[in-house]
DNA sequence: AAAACCTATCGTATATTTGCGATAAGCAAT
DNA sequence: ATTGCTTATCGCAAATATACGATAGGTTTT
């Protein structure tokens, strides 16, 4: 990408908000998110159960979210479980919310 | 993109909805649904003097937002007058308030 | 210490996105 | 018909995203 000007700066909403419209931008990542709202809470294992995807790729659809910050990862040994992270998810519906009004 | 196994089915309302987020997933894109929202409508031309973005750049983030039909685009000769598409804007806007619940 | 299990990361290939300038296309007025 | 105005599209370049297999890293159990 070309980037002549040294990236437009938007209101901290908007960039806010399109950061977790970009999280929520790909089927299997709301999926994903369906899925954690209803388990509450899961591991990386189960959804390779669910979705026909490579390990990896669900590995990789996990870090965006976590990225964007809509989960987080706790550490259960062996294995790491995936919750929704409640603060940024209700940033994130208000952000919405508001955006439809 | 590799896709060896032929494009995964998901739920429908997932599908929109990740297609609406996608839409979203860009600042310019979210500054200019606002501002649609201010003005009711506006031209292409307007956008192009409140962003600073090159004529064909705005015209290729207006086509997206057409293409994910939260736009959609009037004649009013010489201009286009573009507005939201109410029907999916109150159908997006629907998907993510039972999504976020 | 070794084996087994779970998850993250690396490397790779391909597709898509973002942005620009240049050009084309459509319409109005001259 | 030509000009001028507005917007879309094309062609390009660079960055990101998506998916996979292979491998590495960390824990627990043997």
């Amino acid at each position: 990408m070309k980037r002549s000007l040294e990236h437009i700066e938007y209101n901290q909403d908007t960039e806010a908000m399109a950061k977790f419209a970009k999280a929520l931008g790909h089927p299997t990542r709301i999926a994903i998110l369906k899925h954690l709202e209803n388990q509450s809470c899961c591991f990386t294992g189960d959804l390779v159960e669910v979705f026909p995807l490579a390990q990896s790729t669900i590995s990789q659809h996990l870090k965006e979210l976590k990225n964007a910050g809509l989960i987080q990862g706790e550490l259960k040994p062996p294995k790491i479980k995936y919750c929704i992270q409640r603060d940024n998810w209700n940033k994130a519906k208000s952000l919405f919310l508001e955006f439809f009004e």
